[in-house]
DNA sequence: GCCAACGTTGGC
DNA sequence: GCCAACGTTGGC
C-alpha cells in the first residue's frame, strides 16, 4: 500500500507539464527539517504524490506523480551558485536531502483549493488548516481518493482498494 | 502588493 | 534557553 503525499510547487518555477515533459526530476530545493524528516522517514518508492500549484489563481491540483527513488542528499545544498545553497551543508552532513518524482497522469479537471475548501468531505486535511505552510504534506487515503474522482480520474485504477 | 503565519537565526 | 528580528510562504 503507497503512502501519499501532497507536494508544491509554483508553476512558474516548475508545473506539473514541466515534469511531464522531462519524465522525472529531482525534487531539490526543501530547505525544511519537517519536510526533509518526511522525505528522509516517512516516504517509499512507489508513493503516489498530489502535485499541487501554489502561488497561482487559482491554486490548485494539477496532477499525479509517484516517488521513484528514497530520501538522498540534495547536490544543490552544497553548490555556493546554487539558489538553494546551504553553507552549512557539507558532504560528511549533507543537511538536506531530496527525493525523485515521475509524473503518473495530469488530472483531467485540476481540482482548485477552492472546491477543497468548499466540500465538507475536505475537513481536516492540512492543505486547507490556516497558516500550514509546508511543501510536503501527508495525505489521507479517503482524501487523496476524493480528490482523484474530482479531478476526473480513475481513483481505483491508481490506489486499488485503498480508501 | 499586502500581510498573517510560521520557521530560523543569533545575541544575550 | 529565551525571544526579537528577520526571511519566506502563499492566499487573497
Amino acid at each position: 500500500m503507497p503512502g501519499l503525499w501532497l507536494m508544491k510547487s509554483e508553476p512558474d518555477v516548475y508545473a506539473f507539464a514541466d515534469l511531464v515533459r522531462d519524465g522525472r526530476t529531482h525534487w531539490d530545493g526543501v530547505r525544511n527539517y519537517q519536510a526533509r524528516n518526511m522525505m528522509r522517514d516517512g516516504m517509499s518508492v512507489g508513493d503516489l504524490v498530489l502535485y499541487y500549484h501554489s502561488n497561482t489563481t487559482p491554486p490548485h491540483v494539477a496532477g499525479v506523480a509517484r516517488v521513484c527513488t528514497e530520501g538522498y542528499p540534495d547536490h544543490t545544498a552544497q553548490d555556493p551558485t546554487s539558489h538553494y545553497h546551504d553553507p552549512k551543508a557539507t558532504p560528511e552532513d549533507p543537511r538536506w536531502l531530496m527525493v525523485d518524482i515521475e509524473p503518473v497522469t495530469a488530472l483531467a479537471e485540476p481540482v482548485s483549493l477552492g472546491a477543497i475548501k468548499d466540500d465538507p468531505f475536505f475537513e481536516g486535511m492540512l492543505l486547507i488548516q490556516r497558516g500550514q505552510r509546508l511543501s510536503i504534506q501527508s495525505v489521507a487515503p479517503h482524501h487523496f481518493r476524493r480528490v482523484l474522482e474530482l479531478g476526473g480520474l480513475d481513483a481505483d485504477g491508481l490506489l486499488g482498494g485503498q480508501a
